[in-house]
DNA sequence: GCACTTGTTGTACGAACGTCCAACAAGCAA
DNA sequence: TTGCTTGTTGGACGTTCGTACAACAAGTGC
């Protein structure tokens, strides 16, 4: 780590690695460095100087890149919900063209790895404690809510449910399997992955088979 | 407020107020204070010294009473789910006898004040940081979520719903309520609270008539 | 080679944090 | 009244926080 020469001032230092990266790769760097921290630490943990030690920078690099902390845990719950939204697609094609199977590998992926894990709800609750401060973060929520939504209405659609009935059915859908998922990280021994997805898919079967 | 009389040393006070109130009653003057806190100011903004001074209190007291924050939130948290499930009693109790209203009432309560509402949930998300590093504020996770299902699967029986069956239907329609809940609270305008009851009541319809 | 630009470093600084503790004040027993 | 117990105070202390900034090093163009 080299840390302990820092006794020294600031003109001998060779034996610090000085590397200057693209820009887009540093950024990349310390979100992964904020989503290792969060993982392993938890919220409490999740400080300037925790993820610049995690990425093996100096703690002012942070506040070059983001404007503070909010702004980099955004930029952190963002690309975790690009790489679930990633593994739900490749589940989605995955599971070949038919309708049904479709929306049942929609759930089922919710709750396989790399999206069933622990180790993300610290990033999700830091990310949750800033909506209701800020804005720009409230909103940067809700269209995500809405994306996931749209795409879940989407996959009832295409298996016939009839467009009135839409908004709700993927409102509570979202909401059972966003529950699932959060009760499955907080108390894990209560049932198993495999079990929410048994159960969400139980569910999705009575949901989508009731007329109204 | 009498905060800048600090410069004087500690021999002539008399501008304070020195109360000496009951244990328990102190406890819960400054568990109300946290609520109050956390409502206002979000998890950020909860520190031993923002809740002293809420409470009208002196730092010192905090640490007279609870081993620290993690020990003041969870007691916070236990505080305001008894307030919870006292509320859904009260919902219980004047539906009636019907099992089939009484389940109704269940969950339509959980989206009624005083549950529904947004100040609560810094409260929940300060305790669940907590969950996931703190064993013995992961077994309060599991005793209260174990209780809110047990209540369910006694409502679901006595609807007449045979034993195999309570035990999934009782963890589904938990994290809808649970998940409609968070959504409701971090995208208010995505559904209103009156439609989050609505959606979960049909959810229930469709998931207690279903055979399997 | 030599300026010039700019990503990067390490440290310094003030603010806020949790904890600690000697001093103090109210109630109670005698 | 007097002495004792104990809830309560307010400031001291060391730590950690986020931010700011001058110094430095690697590219880049000339």
């Amino acid at each position: 780590m080299a840390l302990q020469v820092s006794s020294r001032p600031a003109f001998t230092r060779a034996e610090r690695a000085f590397t200057r990266a693209e820009p887009d790769a540093r950024r990349a760097s310390l979100v992964e460095a904020c989503a290792r921290v969060l993982a392993r630490e938890g919220v409490a943990g999740c400080s300037v100087r925790a993820i610049a030690l995690e990425a093996g920078v100096s703690p002012g690099l942070v506040g070059h890149y983001f404007s503070g902390i909010d702004a980099l845990v955004a930029e952190t719950y963002a690309h975790i919900e690009a790489q679930v939204s990633a593994a739900i697609d490749a589940a989605l094609e995955a599971a070949g063209s038919d309708p049904r199977a479709r929306l049942e590998a929609f759930v089922t992926a919710s709750f396989a790895p790399p999206i069933a894990s622990g180790e993300l709800l610290a990033t999700w609750i830091a990310f949750w404690s800033l909506v209701r401060s800020r804005s720009e973060i409230a909103r940067q929520h809700d269209e995500q809510y809405a994306r996931f939504r749209a795409r879940l209405e989407g996959l009832l659609a295409e298996c016939g449910m009839p467009e009135p009935q839409l908004r709700r059915a993927a409102i509570a859908i979202t909401a059972l399997v966003d529950g699932l998922w959060l009760e499955l990280c907080l108390s894990p021994q209560a049932f198993s992955a495999e079990e929410a997805g048994a159960i969400a898919r139980q569910a999705l079967a009575a949901l989508t088979s009731s007329g109204r």
